[in-house]
DNA sequence: TGTTAGCACTCTCGGTCGTCGAGTGCTAAT
DNA sequence: ATTAGCACTCGACGACCGAGAGTGCTAACA
């Protein structure tokens, strides 16, 4: 009675090269391709008797009978750890992304997740964690032409927020000045929250227009709001196209309306604790997703607050070259955000 | 000797149904389809009759002998240039979606695209013409957290760019606002290139960081190589693969790819005079938008410069809905732009 | 003269069938 | 333990065929 074949150090070898080989066509790799490409000095027919071991264990699976092997969720999973081990080396060309000029959160965020799609022509995501209780630092009003002013919110954080508003054609630079100066001085360190309550005291304040405390009080509500919910990107939606596995154009469409509901993206991001997160097809927990690996690296922002960055594509996935880059883009964000 | 049909109003009331009903289906119609449903009636026989005709004479297209009829180009003229005639009705819904805050030039315009795509569920392209010579009118620095500060240009055409840079820990509020009026002083009016060259001479000013200097070349640089190039947005780009006509992949991705390089987009936009256009099929001159058609209105923005809002979609297409749609949304552009 | 019923004809679509080839598993030889 | 050889399996692909949709034409009819 023979026991469960153990894996070994050739075993492992070969199966690495089929995950390279499938990665690489997106075709199930048969055992003469391993022996003339990878393996050059064993047969066909070791290679298949390795294989048959190989997917006795679970590490590889034939679609059917007469086709090559395919690597398994297990499979994707050996090597993956194994990456995770090892720490992920950063990858130059992704910081380099980042030299451009950024303005606040959003507009990180979602340099962020193209620069993510464009280096590894994946589907990115980018996650911002909700920042409660955020607190007005200053906030002034630049003058524009006609009667405008362009109202900037800035918190203590560094998020920044404007809006233009219509004021009194009177008021010049030094007005509007002494105006910023002294909602300034009343409202810096309240939280937005409190900011918005206080604005209907403020409505006959000496020298203040109306329509200054309605703009900040519209701003107010908006940051609010948004702060107060989880910000999530998603740069090169399109790129699954470039994927085989997406031909039929159904699945295309499924995939892409799932990156469109925020919720549903959500649930792919969140709920991990560790640096790096990879899930692979089913693992995603959603269905439409059922081929497709799920990769994540957090970064921190600020006081443990963490947001994610991620990348959606097919199950056969360069790991390695896609754990690198977002590391680089994770810590370039960190960076970036982090006090 | 028969001479060539002539075209009558029951001939114009079919072609009418025809092309009614090929825009929901995307399939041939057929002469009972329309004896049925359109004109009860007349045969299926009679109906046969006219559509020869209408063959005849350009209108319609045959895929194949045993299909039913398909509208060609120049039905689609017909019916278009109909359109065109009367005013185009204002869309409600289009207007409600700039209730939101809105920015500055580049928001409005990404805004603008996605409004049109969510309306019409077709492509969008939102182009803003380029603008030389835009002035600068005031420079504001807001004090950030921890030796940040936000730096703001504001140009006489109301465009905002700003960007974070660093400055001395020890220059308060009120000493920022003493370099910001002493910068608008002496900057506002120029263009930004001068503003680019003069900075050169003021990296010694007194009370002023060099590094306040600096941000504000680089911003200027920005702005400057931005506002000399035209703008172009897209929204809603994979809307496309709702249509059956681009269930085949490779044509779904050779539209995309389209979208993806500015100048070919540009081409599909730019050379018309009159506030809509429709290009129909090949008339777009972009043989990977062989079976598109795109319809295109301009709006004014300030001084004769005008940009254009457009709709990227399959041949048959609602073009009633679509113009009154894009005309809702150039007005509203109009509005929020023009001077 | 315009409309309609009838009919033969054409062409696509969907399914079935048979061939081809890639790849496997097993056995026997080395 | 490795490998050559061979029979076998199964999907991909092209050929083929029948059904159905739609046409054009003709002849009858109002």
């Amino acid at each position: 009675m023979e026991g469960m074949p153990a894996i070994d150090a050739r075993k492992e070898r070969i199966l690495r090269a089929i995950i390279d080989d499938y990665v690489q066509t997106a075709m199930p790799v048969g055992s003469r391709t391993i022996s003339r490409k990878y393996e050059t000095n064993l047969s066909s027919a070791t290679i298949r008797n390795e294989m048959s071991d190989l997917e006795e264990l679970g590490y590889l699976a034939q679609p059917h009978v007469s086709a090559g092997r395919v690597p398994s969720v297990m499979a994707y999973r050996l090597y993956v750890d194994e990456l995770l081990e090892g720490s992920v080396r950063q990858d130059a060309q992704a910081r380099e992304y980042f030299s451009q000029r950024v303005r606040q959160m959003e507009d990180v965020i979602t340099s962020a997740a193209q620069a993510i799609s464009e280096i590894t022509r994946y589907t990115a995501v980018v996650m911002m964690p909700k920042q409660l209780e955020l607190r007005v630092s200053c906030l002034q009003l630049v003058p524009m032409p006609r009667g405008s002013a362009l109202l900037v919110i800035v918190t203590d954080t560094g998020a920044i927020r404007d809006t233009v508003i219509k004021v009194s054609e009177n008021l010049d630079g030094d007005a509007l000045y002494a105006i910023s100066r002294m909602l300034t001085e009343r409202l810096s360190g309240r939280t937005l929250q409190e900011v918005q309550e206080m604005l209907g005291a403020y409505s006959r304040l000496a020298g203040s227009d109306a329509r200054v405390i309605e703009g900040i009080a519209d701003l107010a509500s908006q940051m609010e709001k948004q702060s107060a919910t989880d910000t999530v990107t998603v740069g090169g939606s399109h790129n699954i196209l470039n994927y085989p596995e997406y031909s039929d154009v159904e699945k295309a469409r499924a995939f892409l309306s799932v990156l469109e509901h925020k919720d549903r993206l959500m649930q792919l991001l969140s709920g991990t604790d560790s640096a790096f997160t990879v899930r692979i097809g089913p693992e995603t927990g959603v269905p439409e997703m059922a081929d497709c690996s799920v990769v994540t690296a957090s970064y921190r922002v600020g006081a443990g607050h963490k947001g994610f960055v991620g990348v959606i594509g097919p199950t056969r996935m360069p790991y390695g070259k896609v754990l690198s880059a977002l590391s680089a883009v994770g810590g370039a964000l960190s960076d970036l955000l982090g006090e």
